[in-house]
DNA sequence: CCGATTAAATGGGTTATATTCATTGTAGCC
DNA sequence: GGCTACAATGAATATAACCCATTTAATCGG
């Protein structure tokens, strides 16, 4: 057979591609064989195996061009004028909105990138910490800022965003709340700016301020 | 062949469920097969599927397991004197100490509970939710105390508390920094309370203080 | 103590599926 | 037009979960 053009050749790539995903998305990694990707994607089953390494390449492939989809699109929105806080709630609204859209991929993404360890899967890590990454130039842009406390550790408040943005989500996506985007971005936005605790005096107790200085800077230890 | 005493049926239970934590964590779940899990048991293939379901049974039940003794372990310890804020540093301390003594398991743990969408695996769906469970009766301490203001929805604070711990710990477990379980629960804990913002006037933008009324009641909307 | 009963345990057989590879087809080039 | 290099095929292979007919042995009634 002929050395086949470039485009071709991209084109039974992305085609396998797309086949895979549509399988994937619909039953699962484990569920979806081989043979049922192939006459999707109408090829043989050998071929797939000119294109991909194995079953589980081609699913990270798929998640790689899902989460550079997912960044660029954040990325787009982020890069928006406006303070820190404004750019913060847009940035939470965006992301909200692509786990809500895409919730099915999302599972699969979230399953891979957190199941692996890292020995094995080093592409898996790799697209975890481009996710990271960006996150925290967002953090330490607040930070140069003085929108965020400049004491605080950079990598713990991308954390506690990240954290709180993936949890939520996937409470909503495996329960079957609904989620409101705008509302639920917008109270995140809130508890991560101001943090939970009551400063008012409403207690019975006076557990609210009390060793608030010795908080702030002093390693107490335990 | 005889009908066993309870204790010997127990005896097998635990002796193969134990075989498979072992190679579970060892090679993880794809890697490890029913008959190595059998071999290292000392018992046959067969019998396997006479106490577990399924390969993937066997998982959960493992997970299960290893589950109870974590929640055991958490409650112990926040069952503990104090207000809510030592109650905090305790249980998040305790939180991490699992995660890093246990990280094996963990991995295995998250990677399950998370990837499994509601409509398969209600059983691994119902880990989780006990796992949330735990972490809303503290919360709603928190808030009955008035420790927590009482206007943010608790279900959210959850997911804070969740989210960061989680967090947190995975990125310890999988980049290679040690992690000092004391030191950062420390600044969790600081950083739960008191969130992010800079509310000195140290900035050179105004964003700090900014529309602090309007952020802290109204539905803004975008 | 014996043999009948019944459930535990075995392990070879079955099945399902990812992966391979010898073979076939064909696009581009001389 | 034939040559060649590589795309493409799909039957064959390998592996591993899972099944089930058969074997083994505890318990108990007599």
């Amino acid at each position: 057979m002929p050395k086949i053009s470039a485009q071709k050749l991209k084109d039974r790539y992305d085609s396998i591609l797309d086949a895979a995903q549509q399988a994937f998305v619909e039953n699962g990694f484990e569920a979806s064989s081989i043979t049922q990707i192939a006459n999707a994607a109408d090829v043989s089953e050998g071929l797939i195996y000119r294109y991909f390494e194995n079953k589980h390449d081609l699913l990270l492939r798929m998640l790689e061009a899902f989460y550079a989809r997912f960044v660029m699109k954040i990325q787009s929105v982020v890069a928006s004028e406006g303070d820190f806080e404004t750019r913060l709630r847009v940035m939470t609204r965006a992301h909200l909105q692509a786990y809500v859209e895409d919730a099915d991929i999302c599972r699969l993404f979230i399953a891979e990138v957190r199941s692996s360890n890292p020995n094995s899967h080093p592409d898996t890590q790799a697209i975890d910490k481009r996710y990271g990454m960006m996150l925290m130039r967002f953090v330490q842009n607040g930070i140069r800022e003085g929108s965020i406390r400049s004491e605080l550790d950079p990598r713990l408040v991308r954390d506690l965003f990240w954290g709180v943005l993936e949890n939520v989500a996937r409470r909503h996506l495996n329960g079957r709340m609904p989620l409101d985007v705008d509302v639920m971005s917008e109270s995140i936005c809130d508890v991560l700016l101001s943090g939970v605790e009551n400063k008012g005096v409403t207690s019975s107790r006076s557990s609210a301020g009390r060793n608030k200085s010795k908080r702030r800077n002093g390693r107490s230890k335990a």
